[in-house]
DNA sequence: ATTGTTTGTTAAATATTATACCAAGTTGTC
DNA sequence: GACAACTTGGTATAATATTTAACAAACAAT
């Protein structure tokens, strides 16, 4: 079942959660990969191919239950738990993300901060504390922490990939511009901005409409 | 030359033009591929085979010159050139990439933050105004723009959509969590936080190995 | 001159991704 | 309850993309 799933199927699902979501909110109880081929803007045979890596939730003759399907996701995806995270870097753009409601309403609660800055150690985001970037390990030792959510400048990111690499979270969500090197155990998601907007640079330059969907 | 860049080198050109960057820092005039190859993680054939998608920067027996290739790729990824920049959701997150100052050090500078919340409206952020949404499409027709950042909430999207379709903008930078729809001529580059979210939380789930570079 | 380096480029190998297909199970209708 | 219309699951196939290997040719260094 969960053997070898190909990256490509994997950053399919929250699209489709996304898509399924919208369908329970107009209160549509079932659809077939046809329907949501047109919706969605993917053959039939691949949302058929990408659901079926993970089971058989549809039925012949009768298409996808929309709510079972969209649960099906939210467990595959692990969105069925809660976790705890902690952010390194509370400046504005990690504020920013502290303060962004949609993840604590999907489990994803912050726990921690931690600076640099004398000016904003001991002062609370969204309830949450922020600490002396000293304090990091102990913290880690002392707390059940997921993920780590990296909103520092690269330059700091290395030597803070080392405490987390001894430490038992499980992920890090890095927005830092750094390739930062950890244990296998240990997921690294990054987000690049520049990168991206570099992207947008290249392809508003030379566009040979290679559009694509996913962007 | 330029004929059918895949997709895939094009993202890796921001991660070149970083590492080359930082070898300028140290003032390294020469590299070969074989050193580039063992810095970054990537073979030195694919490095190579990468680079000549735009030309023949290296010499034989000599190897790169650093400066010289990190401004091919500069050029290349268009970075070279100044933009204009219209954010449309200017709330926590947008007035944040506004405060961002890399992006202004890079060629990307606002000229116009738009909104509907009147509480912001007439404000300045970073020393841009912010005005109502109903002005953007006169904007868009009087101003020259190049890139709309799109920071809205979902739901806002598909109408801003519209009025960006029929405006000269070459490239919308998505933050929203929507499928905007533009005519092919609109580049689109997609950022999608919450969906990264969720991959992180399914390879935390199912850590199979499959730890890549690519995060 | 000669040796060692290193590129550019083609070719081969691999991996990935997407599509087509159809038997078999359901639904809904008459 | 039989029949027609749907629609899945799964396999096979095709298409595409990506990566690695290999090596002649060009250059550097001494």
């Amino acid at each position: 079942m969960s053997d070898k799933i190909s990256i490509a199927v994997i950053k399919r699902l929250p699209r489709y959660y996304r898509y399924l979501g919208d369908l329970l909110d107009k209160d549509i109880a079932r659809i077939s990969s046809k329907e949501l081929s047109d919706r969605m803007g993917i053959t039939a045979s691949q949302i058929r191919q990408d659901l079926n890596n993970f089971g058989s939730f549809g039925q012949q003759g009768y298409g996808y239950n929309v709510e079972l399907l969209y649960n099906e996701i939210k467990s595959i995806l692990g969105l069925d738990k809660v976790y705890n995270l902690a952010l390194i870097g509370a400046g504005n753009f990690g504020q920013t993300l502290v303060n962004y409601p949609n993840f604590a309403k999907r489990g994803f609660n912050f726990v921690a901060l931690f600076d640099t800055n004398p000016a904003i150690i001991g002062t609370k985001v969204s309830g949450v504390e922020v600490f002396a970037a000293t304090n990091l390990e102990s913290f880690l030792a002392a707390n059940h922490v997921d993920i780590v959510v990296l909103t520092t400048p690269a330059s700091a990111a290395p030597g803070i990939a080392k405490t987390l690499a001894a430490s038992n979270i499980k992920g890090i969500w890095n927005f830092s511009n750094s390739d930062i090197k950890v244990p296998a155990h240990i997921t690294v998601e990054n987000v690049r901005l520049t990168d991206s907007l570099m992207t947008l640079s290249y392809r508003i330059n030379h566009d040979e409409i290679l559009q694509r969907v996913g962007g």
